[in-house]
DNA sequence: GCAATTTACTTTTTT
DNA sequence: AGTAAATTGC
């Protein structure tokens, strides 16, 4: 294997394969590569390649490490065991799951199951949601997960006023979790410990099979990952993890720094190696990042460096409010883009909340600059998603009790909140799920005839579902199961924006199902409802359609680009305060110094002097990480000093791709219609729910090709071409 | 039990 | 400002 192209100690960090490694990785100093060349050594050195296991931060880096390993020694890789912790480990549940009292079709709760999980356990214990807020105790309970404190030790570990009833609620959820034979995401890390702790034969397996572990991004690990890498890598010893201290910014949700402080410790014997060569950005930038994150108490010694050129001067640019900044960024966009030949795809916007996207979006779409979100409302947490999605789960989860809430009467089929806790009273005299209850609502007296009926009729439709699930294809099932629920006619009918968005949002699920079974033909549904709990919207990002991207400092870790724009460096905003807890202003700067790599070529760091919030004008002060900047690297720049030489109508022109100029930096796209004519910006089109409108801003390739539509009756659209079959009139 | 209207709350970041 | 929850009237 040829490892030429590696330095030093990029060469040492591949071969060192056996017993504990600890690869410190500065930002930009080739992670990835280090990673993707062990993987394929380790197989070079006749390692079987089912015997490793490589676990990544995201399902993204996953894939592309996969892809990037099959680029080196072909087909070996598909043998690889790769994946983030919980996809793995929510993979050997589904094998395990009877050892622990649970059932291979086991549900997986996201945040809001488990916070309405915990609404229900309030309301039940007859606690007042004004008393106890539910999304404390939720954060409590998953606080406490993470640091593997059972509900028996809790309140050993924490005092408070209503901690004794946190206690009480914790051990509640948990037992219904059991009883709904269903897991929240903590518990994908918990219940493999579990697992692990009481069946030695099942541990001493797993360790068997995974006689090399690899882990990255190890600096945001919890406790319960960093016991369960210490079960795993028992046997044989050979662990590797890459991470960056200066990179950990996940402790509120329960990462810990300490686990990669603390490496060299734990597992002895381990082997340091520090990758301190910068490979991605110049030395301006570099500079920046360093004279901040220097402040930082906390953190391993490392002298990060490049040989790439100084570069331009990081801007430091004061704005008049956030329109004003998400102004300048697009015609400093444009511009760039005229002047030094980048495309859309060379530019990320990052901020530090979802929430000051909008501001940006509006500027781009008036620049008719192609940009693409990551992140925001999550498509499988929208309500009618999540609605289908619970037949579903309920259909191979039959105790799957959150589920069930959720449906029983959407659409409406007559059974309020009191029929409901009828039901519940059946399920606790007959210690069984909500839906196996139905089986026994006859004999209850008390419960009016057409109630029962109602729960009859339900549970009779579901179980008919159940009986010929084997006999369609994935997607016809759904199709079918969607078409019996009549949702799509329900929203059709009720011709309201809203309603004509939430049924597109159906059919674009029913195309996610096709595409499923398509790329993995012999998965089940229950790969399915697994894979679209825990997948992220950095996931689903696709680097390759050619537009801006805007998404928030924590989902650009481990991303590059040549143009970053860093805004709202503002007191209380970046860094955030919530309250007055200046404890976490550590991790605020680390956010601020992931934020400043991920810069290959420029970066400018904005900030404004009002900002709207909560629609209303606050006045904002600069961010303290401003004035750590070392001046030597910075100029600054500031509204009322612009001026520009470019001409409005040019801009346009290049941009929009309209004119007969071709720009090799703007494609022209491509309609995915029936027709297959050529879709541009200004193109008139018909849409089967929203009538005739017109294309007023375009993003992204192939599959991931969106569009905004504007439509005669006034309203913006952002649509998927593949999904929204536009013509072309 | 349901739909329409009013009120409350949101802004941390995500597997 | 925009959405979810809560309340009211039917």
């Amino acid at each position: 294997m040829n490892l030429g192209n590696l330095n030093q100690a990029q060469k040492e960090a591949v071969t060192s394969i056996d017993g504990p490694v600890l690869v410190v990785a500065g930002a930009g100093s080739g992670k990835t590569l280090v990673l993707t060349y062990r993987i394929a050594y380790l197989i070079s050195q006749q390692i079987d390649a089912s015997r490793i296991l490589a676990l990544t931060f995201t399902n993204k880096a996953a894939n592309e490490m996969k892809e990037r390993i099959r680029n080196l020694i072909g087909s070996k890789a598909d043998y690889l065991t790769m994946g983030t912790f919980h996809s793995t480990f929510a993979k050997i549940l589904r094998i395990e799951a009877p050892k622990i009292s649970f059932t291979p079709s086991y549900s997986i709760y996201d945040t809001d199951d488990s916070l309405s999980l915990i609404k229900n356990i309030l309301q039940d214990f007859d606690i007042s949601e004004n008393f106890i807020n539910p999304r404390v105790v939720q954060s409590k309970i998953s606080n406490a997960k993470n640091k593997m404190i059972k509900p028996i030790d809790y309140v050993n570990n924490f005092f408070g006023m209503n901690e004794d009833k946190v206690k009480i609620i914790y051990e509640e959820y948990q037992k219904r979790l059991l009883l709904s034979n269903a897991m929240d995401f903590d518990d994908l890390l918990l219940k493999p410990i579990e697992l692990f702790e009481n069946h030695n034969d099942v541990l001493k397996k797993y360790q068997n099979k995974f006689n090399y572990i690899l882990v990255d991004e190890y600096q945001d690990t919890n406790t319960s990952q960093y016991y369960l890498l210490k079960l795993l890598s028992d046997g044989s010893k050979n662990i590797c993890v890459v991470g960056d201290d200066a990179q950990s910014i996940y402790k509120w949700r329960g990462a810990d720094i300490r686990n990669i402080l603390d490496f060299t410790r734990d597992f002895s014997n381990a082997k340091l190696v520090r990758l301190e060569q910068n490979y991605r950005s110049t030395k301006s930038i570099l500079g920046v990042a360093g004279s901040v994150i220097r402040r930082n108490a906390n953190q391993i010694e490392k002298n990060l460096w490049t040989q790439n050129p100084v570069g331009e001067k990081v801007e430091i640019r004061e704005c008049i409010d956030d329109r004003d900044e998400a102004n300048y960024i697009c015609k400093e966009i444009t511009i760039r883009m005229i002047s030094k030949k980048y495309s859309p795809k060379d530019f990320a916007i990052l901020y530090r909340t979802n929430a000051q996207s909008r501001s940006f979006e509006e500027s781009l779409i008036r620049g008719t600059i192609p940009y693409s979100i990551v992140g925001g409302v999550e498509f499988y947490k929208r309500k009618e998603v999540k609605d289908v999605l619970a037949y579903l789960r309920l259909l191979i989860n039959p105790k799957d009790n959150e589920s069930f809430l959720r449906i029983i009467n959407f659409p409406s089929r007559g059974i309020g909140d009191i029929s409901i806790s009828h039901l519940k009273k059946v399920a606790n005299d007959k210690n069984l799920s909500l839906f196996e209850a139905i089986d026994f609502i006859r004999e209850y007296e008390g419960i009016n005839d057409q109630i029962k009926k109602n729960f009859i009729s339900f549970r009779d439709m579901i179980q008919k579902y159940k009986a010929v699930i084997e006999k369609f294809s994935l997607s016809e099932f759904v199709r079918s199961i969607i078409d019996e629920i009549g949702i799509l006619k329900i929203f059709k009918e009720e011709n309201t924006e809203d309603s004509l968005n939430r049924y597109e949002n159906i059919i674009q699920l029913i195309n996610a199902v096709q595409e499923f079974s398509k790329s993995n033909p012999h998965k089940t549904l229950v790969d399915f409802l697994n894979d679209v709990t825990l997948i992220s919207e950095i996931d689903n990002w696709a680097d390759k359609a050619n537009s801006v991207t805007l998404m928030t400092l924590h989902s650009a870790k481990g991303l590059e680009f040549k143009n970053v724009f860093i805004t709202g460096c503002e007191e209380g905003l970046l860094p955030l305060t919530r309250d007055s807890n200046t404890d976490d202003l550590e991790e605020e700067r680390r956010l601020f110094y992931v934020g400043c790599t991920r810069a290959k070529e420029s970066l400018c760091v904005s900030f404004a002097r009002n900002r709207n919030r909560f629609g209303n004008l606050y006045p904002q002060t600069r961010s303290r990480f401003i004035d750590e900047i070392d001046d030597n690297f910075v100029e600054y720049g500031s509204t009322q000093l612009l001026k520009f030489s470019v001409k409005r109508k040019k801009i346009r022109e290049i941009v929009s791709g309209e004119p007969k100029i071709s720009h090799p930096h703007m494609p022209s796209y491509e309609d995915y219609s029936q027709e297959n004519k050529i879709l541009t910006i200004g193109s008139k089109v018909q849409h089967d729910v929203f009538g005739n409108g017109v294309v007023r801003q375009l993003s992204g390739f192939g599959d991931s090709m969106k569009a905004v539509v504007e439509f005669e009756e006034g309203f913006q659209k952002h649509l998927m071409l593949k999904f929204a079959k536009l013509k072309l009139l």
